[in-house]
DNA sequence: ACACTATATGCGCATAGACTCATATACTTG
DNA sequence: CAAGTATATGAGTCTATGCGCATATAGTGT
């Protein structure tokens, strides 16, 4: 276990800010698309069927994140998973999200008459 | 590891609304706040500096998130952390932004004359 | 240089949500 | 029941940001 000491005003709105980087559909979309590899912005475009220009910019927020990596081939850009971190992050919160969803159903297995 | 399958709308929905909960400086604070055990609304008022009526808003909404659980005693109600995986997260997160940091500092170091 | 493709970006609109103030609700005590 | 305390909430304002449209930029091939 990471020791966790107090955290000040500045690492908060860090913290924050790395959360809500994650915190819309479309950016975690990109992100899942990008799991089994690196894919260039056409590719995302067509996987997760938004506009072009939308992918672009929700690209740019999570490469100013530091979440993606860039490599320029040609006139193409191939983005991928810069940071490891995004696996375990998306695992925790999936299993937290099922647990909870499990326990939700239970009360209506359960109480139903 | 946990497998990951393919993702629906709808579930992606939902893990961008449980980052979004804790995309807020003041969640966090009142999350970190709550790290060494239960405490009551006043108190977390006075551990945060902030407002009470903007505490008790932030509560419901990591109440309605299933992060934290309630208990009321009389005239207060004491919050705690529901959802272990809190703690995980934190530290996953707290950890990647210390790495990144640190390179970024690194580049600094090495570069510059 | 021109046309073509891939990606990025400026701008404007619409919506979400964070914050404050005032007030409502719930409970306790006299 | 009245007064006091702890917490929740309705209404309004303000800021942030997601999206679409159009256009800019960068690179390739003829």
């Amino acid at each position: 276990m990471a020791k966790r000491g107090i955290l000040s005003e500045e690492a908060l709105e860090l913290v924050a800010h790395r959360f809500s980087v994650l915190a819309e559909p479309m950016r975690l979309k990109l992100v899942h698309a990008l799991f089994d590899g690196e894919k260039s912005v056409n590719a995302l475009v067509e996987a997760t069927g938004g506009t072009q220009a939308n992918v672009s910019r929700h690209l740019q927020t999570l490469m100013q994140a530091h979440i993606l990596s860039r490599r320029k081939e040609g006139l193409q850009v191939f983005y991928s998973i810069a940071d490891p971190s995004i696996f375990k992050l998306c695992d925790l919160v999936c299993g937290s999200l099922e647990k909870q969803l499990s326990k939700q159903a239970g009360v209506f297995n359960h109480g139903g008459r």
